[in-house]
DNA sequence: GCCTCCTGTGTAATCGATTGCAGTGAAGAT
DNA sequence: ATCTTCACTGCAATCGATTACACAGGAGGC
C-alpha cells in the first residue's frame, strides 16, 4: 500500500534521485547503461510517478476542468464526451463537475477547480447573470473558456453555435410548413441559449409576419416534465398555434408527448421543434426535427483556445475570442417540410 | 495570476506560516487577536488553499475517482449524480472518467486516478473479465468499490442490484399478464450485468414453464440501434414471442420503437420490459415497464464502504462485502398487468 | 602539455501547506 | 518567591519530484 518513491528506485539502481527523475521524464542526458538500470528498478519496484508532487513543483497537473449545468441533460454528456476526446489527444485528462443549474453551487465547484491547479477551465454557465462572479473571478486566476451558453459582463473566451441564425433555419423551415402562428417554449430567460434563441425566434416571426400570442411564450426550465406542463396549458387555451419552437429537446420531448396524450397530431394540427439534437430526440414520436450542434467542432476550438491561453500566460489576457459556429437544421417527422401552406 | 500562498498571508498579519496554516485549518490554539488578523490578511490578499500542496503533505485529496462504462447512457450519469450528492455530504469531490466501453481506456483511467492519489475509487467495470487486471492492481494500491457491474476474480467490495431477483419481478409479471414465451435481448455476455439478468431471465422461464426459443436470445450491445435491430430480427422470423425482456432501457426503447414501425403492437402482440429505470423509460410509446434500483442507496452504500476501507488501512483487507439491493417493478403500459392469459 | 568543452552525475533548493518540537510568557500552585 | 502548567507561537522538517548549479573526468584543440 505505501507507495514506492523515485527515492527507493534511486537506491536500487545505486545513483541518485536526481538521475531517476532525468530518466523516467525524459529530459537531460543520461548514459545508456545507468538508463537501463534504472528503469529495471523502477519495473521491479512497481514505480509510478506521483502526479501531485509532481503538480506541486510544475504547477502543471495536466488536468483541465469542466462545469456542466446538467449532467443528466444528454446534450452536455455528448459535449463532455466531445471535449474528452480531443483532450485525450493531447495528454490531458478531464475533471468533471455537476453545478445542478445551481449558480452557487457552481461557484463552488470552479473554486475547487481552481484550488486543484487545473491547467484551465471550461465550463458552460447556469445563470446568465448570477453565474458572472464567479466565472470572472475564475477567469482572473487561470485560462477559462465558455461553452454553449455564456454569462454576460465578463471578459473570457467563449464557443457556442449561433443561435440567432439557428432559430432563422428553424423558422424558416416552419413557415414553408405552413405556419403562420408559433408559440415558444423555453426555461426562464436566466441563461444566454433562451435568451438568444429567444430574441432569433422573436426576430425572425416579425420578419415572416408569422403571429405570436404572448400568452403562448412559456418559460420554465430544460425539462420534459415542464414541455409536458407547458404544452398542457397551450392545448387548453383553445387556440392551437400551427407550431411550437422549443429551446431544447427535452421540452420538445415532453411537448410532443403532451401532444398525443391531448390527442393533437403533429405535425399535422402543429408542428414541433426540439434543439440540441440529442440522441433522444429522434426516439420521440414522431422524431423530433431539430438543430443541431456540431459538438466535435465546438470541443476542438475550446481546447484549442484554452492552451493558447495557457501559452499566452493568462495574464496578458487580450480581447476575448467570441466563436459562433454553424448549427444545421436535421429534419424528421415532426414538422411538414415543404407542405403547401394551410387554406 | 501568480496565486497567493500562505506565506504573503502571514508576512501581512505579522505571523508564522505555521500560525496562518493553524487558523486557517482550525487546528491548534490561536490567539482570538491573532485568529482576525489572520483571517482578515487572507480575505483582503484572495488567499485560497492550494489543494496540491495540501495533498502532497496529507497524502489525502479528500477526491474520489468514479469511473463508468459509458457516460452517455443515462443509467450511469444518474448514478453518478447519486454519489455526487453523496459525496458533497462528506465533503470530498468527484473525478469522473469514462471508459468508453473498453478495458484498455478503463485501464488507463484508473491508473490514472491512482497516481493522482484520490482516496477511493468507484468503478463500474466495462468487462466482465478483461476488465479484471486493472481493476484487481488499483483495488491493491487502494480502496476500490465496484457498482452495478462487477467483475469476477478480483478481491473487491461490491454494491449493486440483485438481478436474478429483478428477473424474477419481471417473468413473474409478464406470465401474469399472460406471456407463455419470450426472447431476450441484451448485450454481449462481457459483463455481469448481462450475464446475471439472462441467468435470472433463463432460470424463471423454466420455472415458469416459459419457452424460449435459443434464436431470440439476441446479444448486441446496449443502445437504442442494437434494439431496434434485434426487435427487427425477431419480427423478421415470423413467430413473435408473447414477450421481449431487455437487458436495459435503452434497448428496450430501441424494441418498442421498431415494433412500433413493423406495426407490431406493445403490449397487444408483445409485452416488453426494460431495466434501469431511465428518464426517457416513460417517454417511449408505450412508457416502459422497468426495474427501478434504488440509485441513491447504492451510492449510500458505495462510499459507505469506501470510507470504511480508508480507515481500515487498506492493506488490512478483510474478506470482502458484496452488497446486492433490492430492486422494484415499475409497471407502466408496455406489459399487460394482471390481464387474463391469452387462449 | 595545457586549456576548453561537453557528457554524465550528484547536491541541494524548490514548490506550498502541515505539524512535531521547542521556546516564551503569564497565570496559578505551594 | 519559586516552581508548574498551559496557552500561544515560531522554527524547521516533511511530503515527492524536478532542476539550477557544481563538479568530475574524458575528448579534442592548440
Amino acid at each position: 500500500m505505501q507507495r514506492v518513491t523515485i527515492a527507493q528506485v534511486s537506491e536500487r539502481a545505486g545513483v541518485s534521485t536526481a538521475t531517476v527523475s532525468r530518466v523516467l521524464s525524459g529530459r537531460g542526458p543520461v548514459s545508456a547503461a545507468v538508463e537501463r538500470r534504472v528503469r529495471q528498478a523502477a519495473e521491479e519496484l512497481g514505480y509510478q510517478v506521483n502526479t501531485i508532487a509532481r503538480a506541486l513543483r510544475n504547477s502543471r497537473t495536466d488536468t483541465v476542468g469542466m462545469v456542466v449545468p446538467s449532467i443528466s441533460n444528454p446534450f452536455f454528456t455528448s459535449l463532455v464526451e466531445s471535449v474528452e476526446h480531443v483532450l485525450e489527444r493531447e495528454g490531458k485528462e478531464l475533471f468533471l463537475s455537476d453545478a445542478r443549474s445551481d449558480p452557487a453551487i457552481e461557484a463552488r465547484r470552479l473554486a475547487s477547480l481552481a484550488a486543484r491547479n487545473v491547467d484551465g477551465i471550461i465550463v458552460s454557465p447556469s445563470h446568465g447573470t448570477e453565474s458572472g462572479p464567479a466565472v470572472q473571478k475564475t477567469a482572473d486566476r487561470l485560462p477559462l473558456v465558455q461553452l454553449d451558453r455564456f454569462v454576460g459582463g465578463t471578459n473570457t473566451d467563449w464557443v457556442g453555435v449561433d443561435d440567432v441564425a439557428a432559430m432563422r433555419l428553424v423558422m424558416d423551415h416552419l413557415h414553408e410548413g405552413g405556419a403562420r402562428s408559433a408559440a415558444f417554449v423555453g426555461s426562464l430567460l436566466t441563461n444566454s441559449s433562451t435568451e438568444q434563441r429567444f430574441a432569433g425566434f422573436r426576430r425572425r416571426a416579425e420578419e415572416l409576419g408569422m403571429s405570436v400570442d404572448p400568452d403562448q411564450v412559456l418559460l420554465g426550465d430544460y425539462s420534459v416534465d415542464w414541455g409536458e406542463a407547458a404544452a398542457a396549458r397551450i392545448v387548453d387555451t383553445g387556440h392551437l398555434p400551427d407550431a411550437i419552437v422549443c429551446a431544447d429537446d427535452l421540452i420538445a420531448l415532453g411537448v410532443t408527448r403532451a401532444c398525443r396524450a391531448h390527442g393533437v397530431s403533429v405535425p399535422g394540427q402543429v408542428q414541433v421543434t426540439g434543439y440540441d439534437n440529442i440522441e433522444f430526440s429522434r426516439l420521440g414520436e414522431p422524431a423530433l426535427t431539430t438543430v443541431d450542434q456540431p459538438r466535435d467542432r465546438i470541443a476542438e476550438e475550446a481546447v484549442r483556445l484554452l492552451a493558447a491561453a495557457s501559452r499566452a500566460g493568462s495574464a496578458g489576457r487580450g480581447p476575448s475570442a467570441h466563436i459562433a459556429l454553424v448549427p444545421t437544421l436535421v429534419v424528421r417527422d415532426s414538422t411538414r417540410a415543404g407542405a403547401t401552406p394551410r387554406p
